[in-house]
DNA sequence: TGCGGTCGTGTTATCGATAACAATGACATG
DNA sequence: CATGTCATTGTTATCGATAACACGACCGCA
């Protein structure tokens, strides 16, 4: 505090020690050439005061803002939360924050986020999947800083890309409903332009079981993402309005699987014996579920871990521009009860 | 792009349009006094340069960062996320960001937590609960921003309050029980010191229903939080195991209820005639789970929501600050089959 | 004793935008 | 025609910390 009540500087800190501001500001840090002993009695008047550093001023000077943007589809999902969780571990040890933006699966809210984080200069940024505006795409290629695409697996990456790709994920269901034998199929997702992993899931899907001479494959289109228990749940009734004789779906995500599977065994059906169901994501309730329900698991918390660690790299040592662009995470195939 | 490759400045724009530094600023202002032509004229080659607005350096000198921070224990928590959207979506559209951080349940990652949140000096903050160290109560309360707990119903609140008494809660479930007419209870949740709120629930559940005299209730406790399906499942085993006479359980967690609800089925119970299930946190897996689950939706999305409201009204009218210091939010109790 | 090196500390200029104030021109009004 | 008002634009100093440089004290070693 100082005398006219406004908030202490760090210029206040040094006159209260008896030192230059210089010294106040290198006790602050880690790397700072100051005896311990003033140290100690600097961070201490400091505290006294209750001065609070400003991260602010700093960066303005040392052109380190310290942020890690990254921008997802939503937070309510768990496999984003997972790799929100995954970057912020990897990052946090080296005095980065995650600076987070969410789009609500919208491409344009994805460029007017990114601009806005861009207007924080934050130090690399991340993004959820590799489509983009022409506007955002430029934007990313101008920030003259380390961009990763996650999630997918861009044949074009502005920077680098951490991630699978759906549609090989799709291909992994399809080829495990192969394997189980069953012979008429469906897929229950959104609408195509909002959510274009999951539109690549899908095509995958098909792709794979239209090759194998399985075809046609039925698709139940719901509303925007995100597809939930209770779009999965929609889902399940207008599949067996439509296309009754269905034996096995794969859903967009667990969620949605989750709500397919209970409004099938509320109408009668016994799964996976009448109807089979897969999801993808590995939410938690997809093991819980009864019968257990099988899923593709994307790894999503080291998706982000990964992401992060590359960023450290690439920030402490900029010469490491030469390693490869694309860091594959491979999606695991969890094998349930219900197929 | 400047002459010698730096990404440009405001003074870069300014010198291209012809124009001073101080006209540029003001062109990239909504409030700011241009005429249009020339606005759109510094806008276009602003845009043209690829030139990004520093928020850091506006910052500096306005005084105004445009943060609001938030502190949740858990971002992977439904609740919690929708509470952290209500926030965003409330804030956004006054020029307001969200900076997030998570504590993992933590107290003490809260205080470091919180002291890294105050030094990118934000217009006001957010923390959940009304619980935390001495040294974190004391950084707020130096903070010189509107601080609203949110999630609780502090007795003695830093600055404003958002929420509901965890208490009244399971006083609430434990209502409902003893109208449906169970006799023998128990509560499944985690760790004492770690998840203040999810005891104050316990405390209520217990509370009530032994002044009714239909104690004891036997508690099941697990590990640390966030207690989901897999501690659901391990503490209804534990329950059958030490109090197989038990008639209903309340759950610190929807998903703790869900994992707890699928293994008494699979051990071969009928929900809820043999055992009686609820939750907490309206999650949606509780709405499709068979049979459906009993919760009290705590209106996470509303809580964050009011916040946000609160929040601008505080920095709109700096003055306001007489108004009432605790919004209640109602907790709404959902009844379902599984009770 | 003299020399170079290290350590701890101080001085000055600076990061990029903007508040506060000043100045200009256009137009209206008496 | 003089004066006032308004809209628009420019000039200067500044927000709070730190990079870069300078300097003195102290050390070891020849």
């Amino acid at each position: 505090m100082t005398t006219d009540g406004s908030p202490p500087r760090m210029a206040d800190v040094a006159r209260a020690a008896g030192v230059s501001t210089m010294t106040v500001s290198r006790a602050f840090r880690s790397d700072g050439s100051v005896s311990d002993k003033r140290r100690d009695e600097i961070l201490k008047i400091a505290e006294a005061m209750g001065y609070v550093f400003d991260r602010g001023a700093s960066e303005m000077r040392t052109k380190k803002t310290g942020f890690v943007a990254v921008c997802v589809p939503s937070i309510n999902n768990p496999n984003f939360a997972d790799t929100v969780r995954g970057l912020t571990d990897a990052v946090a040890a080296h005095d980065l924050e995650v600076l987070l933006g969410y789009t609500n699966y919208q491409v344009d809210r994805e460029e007017q986020m990114i601009r806005q984080l861009l207007r924080r200069k934050p130090e690399a940024i991340i993004v959820t999947g590799g489509a983009h505006t022409l506007a955002a795409r430029t934007l990313l290629e101008r920030a003259r800083i380390p961009v990763i695409e996650t999630w997918d697996e861009p044949s074009e990456p502005v920077g680098y890309s951490v991630g699978f790709s759906n549609a090989i994920a799709g291909e992994m269901m399809a080829d495990h409903f192969i394997a189980r034998g069953y012979r008429r199929f469906a897929f229950i997702g959104g609408k195509t332009e909002n959510d274009t992993r999951g539109v690549a899931r899908r095509r995958g899907f098909v792709r794979k079981l239209e090759a194998a001479g399985l075809g046609p494959v039925h698709l139940v289109t719901l509303g925007k993402p995100p597809i939930e228990a209770r779009h999965g749940a929609e889902g399940a009734r207008m599949l067996l309005e439509m296309h009754p004789q269905t034996e096995a779906v794969m859903c967009v995500s667990d969620g949605a699987a989750f709500g397919a599977m209970s409004e099938f065994q509320r109408l009668g059906l016994s799964i996976p014996g009448d109807m089979a169901v897969a999801g993808f994501g590995a939410f938690e309730v997809s093991a819980y579920a009864i019968p257990a329900i099988t899923t593709i698991d994307p790894n999503a918390h080291v998706i982000g871990q990964t992401a992060g660690t590359l960023i450290v790299q690439l920030l402490r040592d900029p010469a490491s521009h030469a390693m490869k662009r694309h860091a594959a995470i491979e999606p695991t195939l969890v094998v349930r009860q219900s197929t």
